[in-house]
DNA sequence: GTGATTGCAAATCTTTTGCACTAAA
DNA sequence: TTTAGTGCAAAAGATTTGCAATCAC
């Protein structure tokens, strides 16, 4: 975890040099924004707007860019289940998602029940990088 | 299936007034490339650049227009693997895909084996739409 | 200081839209 | 004719990039 309520910029710092990321004013705010807390689902344009609301000058570019660089850096990882926006998971662990068609939004299916039975061999060639479990549903939790 | 080799346009024209849909030169052009032949999945720039070598004069808007109007006739399905563009599946049955990385291809998955285990109850008030199963690999199949 | 990082605005890419024109019924 | 469908070019939305200004070291 990057960093916890107690230590507020200690381990996020440390956790961004770790990986090589030189611990800026942005990149800081936005890691506390992303790990602080439970596991989170987040697009870039989200992001920015949480950080504004809450006082953190950063630009949308910066966020986009942090986004990756916290991705290529293994922090994060990237869920693609909407064309024309993608979403970015701070749950690192083996999981999948249901997606809230009506209101895009994407939740960790909890426990690592699944199982996915009768997969055949991947093509000639081809290595297995992820089998991705996509569960779409509609209507939000508050019925509707 | 919309049409076969020896009836050219009969079916296909059949296919689209079953559909409501005006058989219109484009349509029937992109429904003969769309379902003349086995599964398919394209996006609309390449099909639009199919069509195009084939002679079939038609605009990219024009082709965005039809696959969505196949899509809502139910003669197409939707498929997102990739954040940046969308496919189109002309395999309407129960089935899921391989998802080629590299060459950001995508391909069904033979057969309807696949089952997942262990899905938990969908969120309260939410009611399940589909179930997707991406299977991600890298490496083409003619290796590299 | 020096090089990495940021912000802005412009560019890019995919997709959609408005509207005059064309074609199907 | 009458209405649906098409093409174009412009608009829209997400994301990226170039470059000067700024910040971490």
């Amino acid at each position: 975890m990057l960093a916890s309520g107690d230590r507020p910029y200690a381990q996020t710092i440390q956790a961004l040099r770790d990986k090589g990321l030189r611990p800026t004013r942005q990149r800081i705010a936005l890691g506390r924004l992303l790990f602080d807390g439970g596991n989170r689902h987040v697009t870039a344009e989200a992001l920015h707007a949480e950080a504004s609301k809450g006082g953190v000058k950063v630009s949308l570019a910066t966020v986009y860019n942090t986004l990756h660089q916290f991705t290529d850096a293994g922090l994060l990882r990237q869920v693609v289940v909407d064309g024309g926006c993608t979403y970015f998971d701070t749950n690192l662990s083996d999981h999948h998602h249901f997606y809230h068609v009506d209101d895009a939004r994407l939740e960790d299916i909890p426990g690592d029940g699944i199982e996915v039975q009768g997969l055949p061999q991947v093509p000639e060639g081809a290595t297995l990088e992820r089998v991705e479990v996509i569960v779409r549903v509609h209507g939000d939790r508050k019925a509707g």
